[in-house]
Parts: structure tokens; sequence; C-alpha cells
DNA sequence: TAAGCTTTGACACGCCATAA
DNA sequence: TTATGGCGTGTCAAAGCTTA
């Protein structure tokens, strides 16, 4: 997709919601939804958006859940275009990359490079509304992702998730996606690659997937970089060699810069 | 008086700081 | 690293209030 489309994209999206957000009657109702889904500015908890219309956060949470019962009943019976014409740009991009992603992941190929934080709380928000869509909201062991709803609930794509993190524990070593496809039961790499990318448990390196800690897949210090680089160039060196050639190369710099202090 | 609106109180869960 | 407690947040069931 050319930056020009991609731009076209984001204003799509953004005048798409403005459009669903026109089928909510009431201000007060509109209010809640902009503010709890961070829409055009950023979320908001419901004691916020309780203090902000006297209400207390129950009531906001009870309206919130009946407003988007409302939406998405609308949407269903096609009394919201702008959900459709959305809809339809996330299940393509979903389809070429493996029926489901990181919501992050989606924005930035939509709409470019470093999506806002708007832009990536309008598409899970179309995701919610749509039923052609499922929604994985966010935790400690999961991104905020999207998935087409014809392959699975947001239970069974988290089960996937978590069959995925368990194989390569089991493996007990980085493994390539070609590898990791073999290993489970999907119908593509791009799917086996899409699903991984939802576990924050996961880290990968040139479609190398490995359990976050390991420093091969997710190097964190200039040491793992190392390793990693010398491991590239066919050149694998323990990490106590490294840790030796570290401290060799900094004794030596200390020496050499005292001459100048 | 029934239906819809709103509050209340209790509970669960996750996050974070702190201590051991 | 693990256990603990406080805090913020979301959820549920039940009850009170308002309105037509």
């Amino acid at each position: 997709m050319s930056d020009t489309a991609k731009s076209d994209t984001a204003a799509t999206l953004k005048s798409a919601v403005q459009e669903i957000l026109k089928a909510i009657d009431q201000e007060r109702e509109r209010e809640i939804i902009t503010r709890r889904f961070g829409l055009f500015e950023r979320r908001e908890t419901l004691e916020q958006i309780g203090e902000l219309l006297s209400i207390t956060r129950e009531r906001v949470r009870q309206l919130e859940k009946a407003i988007l019962i409302r939406l998405k009943i609308a949407a269903d019976e096609g009394k919201i275009p702008a959900v459709h014409e959305i809809e339809r740009l996330i299940v393509r991009d979903l389809s070429e990359n493996g029926r489901v992603g990181r919501v992050q992941d989606v924005a930035t190929r939509m709409v470019g490079n470093m999506p806002t934080i708007e832009t990536k709380a309008r598409i899970a928000f179309v995701g919610e509304l749509s039923p052609k869509l499922v929604v994985i909201n966010e935790n400690d062991n999961y991104y905020q992702g999207v998935g087409i709803a014809e392959n699975g609930d947001e239970k069974k794509i988290r089960g996937s998730v978590d069959e995925i993190v368990k194989t390569i524990k089991k493996h007990g070593e980085p493994v390539d996606i070609e590898t990791l496809h073999g290993m489970l039961n999907y119908e593509s790499p791009s799917q086996v690659r899409a699903l991984a990318s939802l576990s924050k448990g996961l880290a990968s390196l040139k479609d190398v997937w490995g359990l976050v800690k390991w420093p091969t897949v997710n190097p964190k210090n200039i040491r793992d970089k190392i390793y990693v680089i010398l491991a590239d160039n066919g050149k694998p060196m323990h990490f106590s060699e490294i840790a030796k050639f570290i401290k060799d190369r900094t004794s030596s710099a200390k020496r050499h810069y005292s001459g100048y202090s």
C-alpha cells in the first residue's frame, strides 16, 4: 500500500468512527463510548467518566454495555455502513496476514509506521462492533489483537497462542517459523506467526521464534547482541567467552584513555 | 404500579511497591 | 526471587429512586 493510500486509510478510519458515533442518539452516551475506547483522546476509566457525568462508575459500565449491544445489533442489521467499510479493510488485511494479528501490526500495515493510539483504538472499536471480527483484549500474557471471527472466538485464539508458547517451551530452543509450523496444525506459517505475535511471552529475530527471556531472539544487553551477531556470522561463542571479550576490551580501553586524563 | 434508571456494597483480579 | 498488602479497576446482585 502506498503512503498516500495509507494516509487515506487513516482519514477513512477517523471519519468512519465519527459516522458510527452519530448512530448514538444521546450526547452522554457518545461521550462514554468515545472516552472508554479512547477514540479521540486517551482512554478513561469508568470512575473518571462517572465523575465527569456525575454518575457512578457502575452506571457508566451499564450504559457502555447497553450502547455496545445496540450498536452491534444496528451494525449486524446493516444500519451502520461505516462499520462494514472499515470491517472490509481489516478483514482484507487479516486474510493476507494470518487471519489474526496484533492491533499494533494491523494498524501499521493499514496506516503506516507509528500508528497513533487513537488509530489503534478505532480499529479495536470497529472490531468490537463487527460481527465478522473478534477482539482479543490485552492483559499480562497477550497483546491487544483482532481476528476474523469465523476462525474462532477470543478464547479459542488465546488457546492457540498458548499452544504455540507451550510448543516452543517444550522444544527448548529458538525455532524458525517453517519448522514451528510443521510442529503444529495450522493452515500456514503466516497464521502461526500471526498467533505467536499476540503472545507477550514470545519474541522473534529474523522470523526465528523463542521465549522472550531467551537472549538469542530477544537480545537485551551488549553481550547478548554480540552473541547474536557472531552466531549470525557462523561464529557461535559461549556467553562466558563473550563476557571475557568485553572485559578485556574495557580494561584495554581504560588503559588507553587514562593517558589522556 | 411497572419499567427504566441509578446507587450501593461486596467481591475478584491485576499491578505495584516493599520486605524478607 | 517470592510473599504480602494496598490500591485501582471492573463486575455482579440487589435495592432504592424516578417517571409515565
